[in-house]
DNA sequence: AATGTAGTTTCATTATATGAAATAAAATAT
DNA sequence: ATATTTTATTTCATATAATGAAACTACATT
C-alpha cells in the first residue's frame, strides 16, 4: 500500500529539485495541482527537518542541506570508497607527473539494483570533462565500469538486470545485443579489464579494472578522457596497466 | 499544521541515517516504537523514489542513493561554488608547489540560517585532517569562515542568530561572549580576513578571507591545518595573502 | 490609505493511515 | 525432507489524520 500524502510530499521534494532556484507556494500549486494550504502543510513539516528550507526575503522553498548531510552518511558506509579514496589520487599523480597535466578523469564505481553508480571521482585538471559526477547513474552496459562489474555476474543476474528493457544505445560503439554483451563480458572476465571506446559517448573512452572483495567484484575504478589523449595505443601501452595494478593494490586491502 | 504520516517518515529516515548499515523492519520497529506493518507502508513509499533502499539478500533497508543525485543538484544551484572551484585547486596547488605537499585543507563555506555550511573542500595531502566535509556545519562564532560571514552584517542581524543559545564553547580560545564576537567582527572587517586560533578545535587553526557578489559577503574562503605546519608567522607572512587574493579573485569573477 | 498579492492558519468534512491479524517467504532446527 | 521459527508482506475495518475552501495576515504596490 501506497501512503499518498507521503507520496505527494515527494513529488513535491521532486518538483524543488528540478527548480533549485527556488519556488513559490503559488508556483509550486500551479505547476504540480494540488491547492496551495495542502502544499504548505507539507513544506512546513519538511522545514524543521530541514529536508526544505525557505528564502528569508522572498519566502521562495529550496531543497534544504539535509541531502548534503544524508550523503555523506551513505558516502561513508560504503568501505571501498574509504580505502579506494587514496588510491584514486595517487592514479591522478602518477599520470600528473608523467604527462604534465592529468587530462583524464578517475572514478570508482559500483553496481546496484542493475545501475552503475558512481561513488568517487577525481575530475580532469584540463580539458573536457564529462558530466559525471558522485552520485551518478548510467547503465552497465554502456560504459567500462559498468562492464567490468556485470564481468563475473551469472547469466541469470544479467537477464534479471535487463528483462523486460532493451540495451539502450548511448554512443556510437554501445553494444545493443545480450549476445554481444556476453561475449565483450566473456572477454573482459579473461584479460581483467574492460575499455569503453566511444559506447557511451562519442569522443570519450574508458578503461576499467575490477575491485574485489571476498572473491566478488564490489566496484569498479576506471580512467576516463577524450579520444585525444587516450589513444587506443595508450591505453593498451600505459593506462590499462596502471588502473589494473592501483584497482589490485585496493583489492588486497578490503575484508575479504 | 505538522503532518503526522509525513513526520514520521521522516523519523524513519533519520533512524536510517544513524545505521548507514542497514535496519531490518523488526529492528525498526522495535527502535523507533511504531508497528511494523506502519514502517513497511512507510519504506515502500519511499523505495519507488529511492530515498530508501533494500537489500536484496538481508531484506535490510538502508538510505537510498536519491540523497546523491540531490546533493549535486543543491550543490550545482550555489553559483560561487561553480567559479570558485577552480581557485580553490590553484591555492592547494600553490601550496603544493612551494612546501611540496599540502598539508592543509581548503574550505569554501557559505551561512544559512545562522549556520555555516561548507559547500566545497579539498582535502590535505598528509597529516591529519578535520573531519570536515562538504554538507558540514557548524556555529559561525567559532569558525575562521564562519566569523568572516558574520562580519559584514548588521548587530541585530547577528543577535537574532544567537537569540536564545549561547556561544557555545569548541575549542581551548572560542570566543563565549557576544561583546567579544562583536570586537572581533570589527577586527575583521578592518583587516579583510579572519584567524581562527584553536577556537574551534584544539590544535588547529585557519584563516578564511570573504567572496563579494553584489557588495555583500556570500561566501567565505579557508585554509585549514594543525598548528605545527600552520604557526602565526606563516599565517602572517603566507596564507592570509593567498586567501585574500584568490578569494578577491572569486568575487570580481561573480555577477554583482 | 487603499488595493492587490501571496503566504499562512483554521476547522468541518472526507479520505487516508493505522495496525492487529493473516499470510507468505525464508531461514533454521529436527 | 519436514517442522518450526522468524521475519517480511499484505489485508481491511476502524480510528485518525489529511484535505482544501475560506478566512486571515503580512507585505508590496498603486
Amino acid at each position: 500500500m501506497k501512503l499518498t500524502t507521503l507520496d505527494k510530499s515527494l513529488q513535491i521534494l521532486d518538483l524543488l529539485s528540478k527548480n533549485p532556484q527556488g519556488l513559490s507556494l503559488l508556483e509550486m500549486s500551479n505547476m504540480i495541482g494540488f491547492p496551495k494550504s495542502s502544499i504548505h502543510h507539507i513544506l512546513s513539516t519538511f522545514l524543521p527537518y530541514d529536508y526544505v528550507s525557505q528564502n528569508a526575503e522572498t519566502k521562495k522553498y529550496l531543497l534544504g542541506f539535509k541531502f548534503l548531510s544524508l550523503s555523506r552518511v551513505i558516502l561513508d558506509s560504503i568501505d571501498v570508497r574509504k580505502i579506494a579514496n587514496k588510491y584514486l589520487f595517487e592514479l591522478h599523480d602518477k599520470l600528473r607527473e608523467r604527462h604534465g597535466e592529468c587530462k583524464e578523469a578517475i572514478h570508482l564505481a559500483i553496481l546496484r539494483n542493475g545501475k552503475v553508480i558512481y561513488i568517487d571521482k577525481i575530475d580532469t585538471q584540463a580539458g573536457l570533462s564529462l558530466a559525471t559526477y558522485i552520485g551518478f547513474r548510467t547503465d552497465p552496459h554502456a560504459a567500462a565500469g559498468g562492464k567490468v562489474l556485470l564481468s563475473e555476474l551469472s547469466p541469470k543476474e544479467i537477464l534479471t538486470i535487463y528483462q523486460g528493457r532493451s540495451l539502450k544505445p548511448y554512443g556510437k560503439n554501445t553494444i545493443t545485443s545480450i549476445d554481444e554483451l556476453f561475449k565483450e563480458l566473456e572477454k573482459i572476465k579473461k584479460q581483467g579489464y574492460a575499455i569503453d571506446n566511444e559506447e557511451y559517448y562519442e569522443g570519450v573512452r574508458c578503461v576499467a579494472a575490477p575491485i574485489r572483495a571476498g572473491g566478488k567484484i564490489v566496484a569498479a575504478m576506471s580512467i576516463t578522457g577524450s579520444i585525444f589523449t587516450m589513444t587506443m595505443e595508450r591505453i593498451n601501452n600505459e593506462l590499462k596497466q596502471l588502473v589494473v595494478d592501483k584497482a589490485h593494490k585496493i583489492s588486497s586491502e578490503m575484508q575479504w
